[in-house]
DNA sequence: GAATTAATTGAACGTTCGTTTTATTATCCG
DNA sequence: CGGATAATAAAACGAACGTTCAATTAATTC
């Protein structure tokens, strides 16, 4: 047989996509096999190498768009110009909501960093450390401007973006907790971690603690 | 050929551990065959079943004696009876030490959990269980007393754990920070972010950085 | 120094892998 | 309606996989 009724290209690549992440997301990428995966979809799979011309292209595939996608959702939810505490909790914010939203792809786009060739896997570097040098900007300012408390701008931005990233290991929707819920304790937690003074009220922590480096 | 000069089973076991940690941390599990394993150790394929009767028992044998040595350094480094604050620094500082000397090893029982049996997984995750808990028992403790102020025990200690294991992500010894710069900025972190009253001063988490006991 | 045991090799097994090729059918366009 | 093209199936490719087995040699024991 051949071509199956009611087939369509673009439909068969998004299933692709999607059966993929959640494959990869549960098995692993090189656990997965690419018979495994069109089955899955529903198809044989030599039909697959008509969307991705290999298995790695499709792995590089999934994990530029998730990264372009992390990049666009906070492009889209930063505030215009405002105080560093503010753009640190619509960070915080952003962040949460976008990892517990797509928590499979986050997983591949974390995890599967080594399947890549060296090329790729720079290319997701790069809009990683995009991503990243963003957090690092609103803790340098608000150090500077006196309302945060942070020793090591760098070293705070890693342990905040992987306490943050650390909620889709453990958090699952419509169990204890809301996502709104979690948000707001994360984002109470990333507040004190940096010190900040708060909204307008007496400080919560701080004093000493001496001057920090820039990265 | 046989029986090589010098061959010695107790030595060659050692090093198909010691490699089997190495190259799993650097190419996934799935990834590393026995065959490259065997290279490694300077052996040929089959005889690495002499030691281990599958792939799967190798990474078994792996991962458990990673989270018994991550228990046990943590029983031999626990203070006898103290304040949530001092229990609380005890525990940051072995976290932190464990996993950075042994990245590799952390690495492969934190990425590798999908490759193991369903049994087999629940023994693993038992174990990380009861370590994790002796964190939350902490934050506990110091929430009764009065002396942290967090609001949600479990949600806060996975928080933390995440923070700092995170620490191997991107840690490289030798390079910026030296071990016991991270594990005092770490610790400051961690102090704030649970809101530690000092440890009999009169304010301010952050002065709970100053006060630090060697590595 | 012979018998036994420990450690390893080299070759092979069947299976599965990612991928390619070729043929076949559905759909679209005129 | 008929030719072009898009989408798939079916079968096959060589390579690599985890693992087993028999043969062989080093070390140990008596």
């Amino acid at each position: 047989m051949a071509r199956t009724t009611g087939s369509d290209g673009e439909k068969t690549e998004a299933a692709v996509r999607e059966a993929a992440v959640s494959l990869i997301a549960r098995l692993g990428y090189e656990a997965m096999s690419m018979r495994q995966l069109a089955a899955e979809v529903g198809v044989q799979a030599a039909a697959l190498y008509r969307y991705f011309p290999t298995k790695e292209d499709l792995l590089f595939t999934l994990m530029r768009e998730h990264m372009a996608g992390l990049i666009e959702a906070w492009d889209a939810a930063r505030p215009a110009a405002a105080d560093p505490a503010t753009r640190l909790a619509a960070y915080v914010e952003n962040h949460i909501a976008f990892h517990i939203e797509r928590r499979h792809s986050t997983h591949v786009s974390n995890m599967e960093l080594r399947s890549l060739s060296h090329d790729r896997l720079t290319q997701i570097l790069k809009l990683r450390t995009a991503y990243e040098k963003e957090l690092r900007v609103i803790l340098r300012d608000g150090a500077e401007a006196g309302v945060f408390d942070v020793e090591d701008t760098g070293l705070t931005a890693m342990a905040l973006i992987q306490m943050m990233t650390g909620v889709i290991v453990w958090f699952r929707p419509g169990e204890r907790l809301s996502i709104s819920e979690v948000t707001a304790t994360y984002l109470s937690m990333t507040m004190r971690l940096v010190g900040a003074k708060a909204h307008g009220g007496t400080t919560t922590c701080s004093a000493a603690a001496g001057e920090q480096r820039t990265l």
